[in-house]
DNA sequence: CCCGATACCTTGCCATGCAAAGTATCGGGT
DNA sequence: ACCCGATACTTTGCATGGCAAGGTATCGGG
């Protein structure tokens, strides 16, 4: 776990740049994961780091207001419960509007990874 | 005074989505293109709108700036130049820096699309 | 003479990511 | 008994990049 400081300034230190690709894709991590079953915060931190072999670092600061604004919009619903005697857990599940919503993603983040793999791909033929 | 607002709330118009998704992109698509030759700003703004099927519509707003950060943290190098009596072009050229840079950022969009290739297609087969 | 293309630049707002710090409970180790 | 780490959810405040919008300036056509 020794993380250096990385002192030069102009210095992305890989987790600004990591950071800054990554954005928008957690909200389609997050809607794919509830497209499958309902989950509840917590466990879908959990799913998200160990899946895709941990490059989606999901925070707790970044999920919770996630889920906050996928509620406000109507792309997921939110229920509390209790289950036992543990900790109350906010179970979410897609609704309809976030289903249509989840294959808009997809289709964008398809597109925008084709777009950049012909990008890419061309430019290493150098021709012209 | 037109008064459409869009006034759905829950409403991302697509083009946040998208801009969202594409957040950091650019800097790669930019720093690809220089890494194969030289090239002015304005020329970068029409190979990258003509390239990758119109998926990266970059913005003036958005790559000059970049350019001058780019600039400023020494991955590329600007020079004017004044070719016969047209209006004089800025052009970029990579730096030893910027390649190191470039193949970081290569390496860190191919790892995200490959992590979320594996979200996705974990997600696909719903197995547990 | 006006307009569109070329070519560059900047201000100001928006949205997201997240470090950090807070609340509260449960179970295990010493 | 007590502390600590894990569970579970929340919030504030800063940083950053995208970009709409508005500028400057020149050149060539209609």
């Amino acid at each position: 776990m020794s993380e250096d400081t990385e002192a030069s300034p102009g210095s992305a230190t890989i987790a600004r740049l990591r950071r800054e690709l990554a954005r928008g894709t957690t909200e389609l991590a997050v809607l794919s994961v509830l497209g499958v079953r309902r989950r509840y915060g917590y466990e879908l931190l959990k799913v998200l780091r160990e899946t895709g072999e941990g490059v989606l670092e999901v925070k707790e600061g970044t999920l919770y207001p996630l889920l906050h604004r996928l509620e406000d919009s109507g792309h997921i619903l939110a229920t509390w419960e209790a289950e036992g005697r543990a900790r109350p857990r906010k179970y979410y599940v897609m609704t309809a509007e976030g289903r249509t919503y989840l294959a808009m993603l997809r289709a964008e983040w398809s597109g925008l990874v084709d777009g950049m793999r012909q990008l890419l791909d061309t430019l290493g033929e150098v021709r012209e």
